[in-house]
DNA sequence: AATGAATGAGACTTCATTCAT
DNA sequence: CATGAATGAAGTCTCATTCAT
């Protein structure tokens, strides 16, 4: 039966109702579990609804498919993965502060490896995902990028390089070979070590003294 | 990795008479077009065929799955990606070395940019293949580090560092530079800049000299 | 999971095989019955396949819809109703011939009630079948208002009407009555007085002798 | 068809506040836009009831299904096709009354176009819709029969002819011959070539004088 | 070997209707 | 009465794999 209009009317709205939102939470928090679990591909609409003990037909009262939620953990996922912990205090080194923003991440990570890895299936696979990280991304960067110039000012760190792409490749690295250990389980070192591996490289590839 | 694996233990019989070399051929050339064309996930068994101008049936006659051609096709991919090119001269400095590394591999990343993109993709589900590009990187990393432990013997490079684990650090910085700017299409720098980056990091975070 | 493609490519091909012909006939023929039995609506893909006997994919290997398998029973159903059955004789008058065509309409009409029926439903809300329609009845239409034309020429019928409009008029009393009757089930009258009503209000329409 | 049928016997219970009333009225104005909009078929009852701005539930509140609302909508249009309007005047001829009649029909079917299709549709597959249209035409065609009748027993009309299946054909006729063109879009004649078209042949079809 | 038809389990999505608040 | 969330049966379509020729 021909339908045509129709799809886009349904799921996603906000509930507008005190239950309504309860649902909703209670079918993001379930999608988050079932996709650690299985992953995206294999998740099912019928595991998610099943974890959340709803009816399968109530998904889609609040999301118009398996992507739309995923959008959602995603979405909360990387709101916790930058939310700016405490710093390493107000007269920290640059040195200090790489230090203690490798751990922080590391930390960050660790804790969601396995949203990490999704995240990572699902961006290469699906163009709008793909943009939704990037735009993440840029953000992450250009306060990286910030500091590097701000260090660059106060001569700290050489000036011979782009700021922008310098902390594109050096979040780049991180971000790697923490991907590469955590997720995709390469012969995993002592955290230790490759941690510090990581700040001394990037501390030298700034030219920055050892404290 | 045995070479040419795939053809004993992952797909048919191996062919026995020159038809079928042929058509086995004709196969991973189709498979690898397809592949780049829609990427694993959406690649059909029937695209296939039909691009190679064979039965639906002749498909199942060479590769027992869809798997099974893709990891053919991939360890062709491996093998010409890490095909030494000519060396920079045998005096060359390691300064010049990382240079000509990065160019060679930046080279082969844009030949085979659409395969790198779904090279990713598929390891991001299948376990099978994340252990045949552990093994790859293995190998890749095992020669950077040897290099690492010879600049470091010869004092060119701080021994403070472990060759292992600054190696795959500083690989995970080129190889996931790259893949953001070509795959994933973060904001395309020039290419020329972005390199430079990269080497001039790589020769800092290794301590050496510029030239 | 998203596929974008790959809708159009399945379904609908000729087959090429002598088996696939049958099996294609045997589903064009289990759908025509299916209808007439359940109407367009209430039929499911499920009711053809089985009654043809075939799996459920297999449908699909032939046809991509519903919609699909009505074009081609629909098509066989016009090829039959607007097959020329024998004219009544070379020396017949105009009456005579308005007579039989009348008749021969009706008996095919009888003869394919059910899917006459269904016909007009799905003309209801398939804009593609309605085109389809419309040709067909063009076709007819343009045959009578051809005969129409001649009769003016000869003096029969006076040449202050329309032939195109006088053939779609005449043709929507005899189409719309029949249906009316047969497939709305309107007060039953007997057949012969509902025929030599039109026969007559026809004739007079077109001011023809009685014989 | 008693008068406002469907309140009670198909409808929720009859309104009993004002507000009630006011809600239903909106409901019924919402539905006939919707069907108008996009037919019968892909009417859901979630369209009507935003249309209507009230609740999902509260279409339930008044309406036990799709259909009931439906009938009462059509209900309300059947009155407006048949409210007689303004004859021609007393001493008018059947010519004159025919060419009125068949005016005035198509300046209604016109004003009502979208509905008239809804109403096809609904007919070919609701048995109980096709009964309430069958009373509708059976009372306009006993209307006409009578009319016939009169004009007989007045030498008028050639009494060789049954008043009821005249006027049948002839309602056929023009009813068709309109569906055709407004609704089935049969390749637009002008307006008024089709109405003189239908006016002559009904005209001669009952050996009428011109005037 | 090659061909292409056959199979059917599996996942998605819709939506009329009921129900809790 | 009004509201909007909850339900789940029903139907669609896909496609890897098997099989007959």
């Amino acid at each position: 039966m021909p339908e045509g209009a129709g799809s886009t009317e349904r799921g996603g709205r906000p509930p507008l109702t005190e239950r309504g939102a309860r649902t909703r939470e209670k079918l993001i928090a379930a999608a988050r579990e079932v996709f650690e679990e299985r992953g995206f591909l294999d998740t099912r609409i019928a595991h998610i609804a099943r974890r959340a003990e709803v009816a399968y037909g109530s998904f889609y009262t609040y999301f118009p498919s398996k992507e739309a939620v995923f959008f959602e953990v995603a979405d909360r996922l990387f709101a916790e993965m930058t939310s700016r912990a405490d710093g390493p205090g107000a007269g920290a080194s640059p040195a200090e502060r790489i230090r203690h923003a490798n751990r922080a991440y590391c930390e960050a990570y660790l804790r969601n490896a396995k949203m990490m890895a999704i995240v990572e299936q699902v961006a290469t696979f699906n163009e709008e995902f793909q943009e939704l990280r990037r735009e993440h991304r840029a953000t992450s960067i250009a306060r990286t990028a910030h500091a590097l110039r701000r260090w660059q000012r106060d001569g700290l760190v050489p000036d011979d390089v782009d700021p922008e792409l310098t902390a594109r490749a050096l979040a780049a690295m991180i971000d790697h070979s923490l991907y590469l250990w955590i997720v995709q389980g390469d012969d995993p070192p002592a955290a230790e070590r490759l941690l510090d591996t990581l700040d001394t490289l990037t501390r030298r590839a700034l030219a920055l003294p050892a404290e």
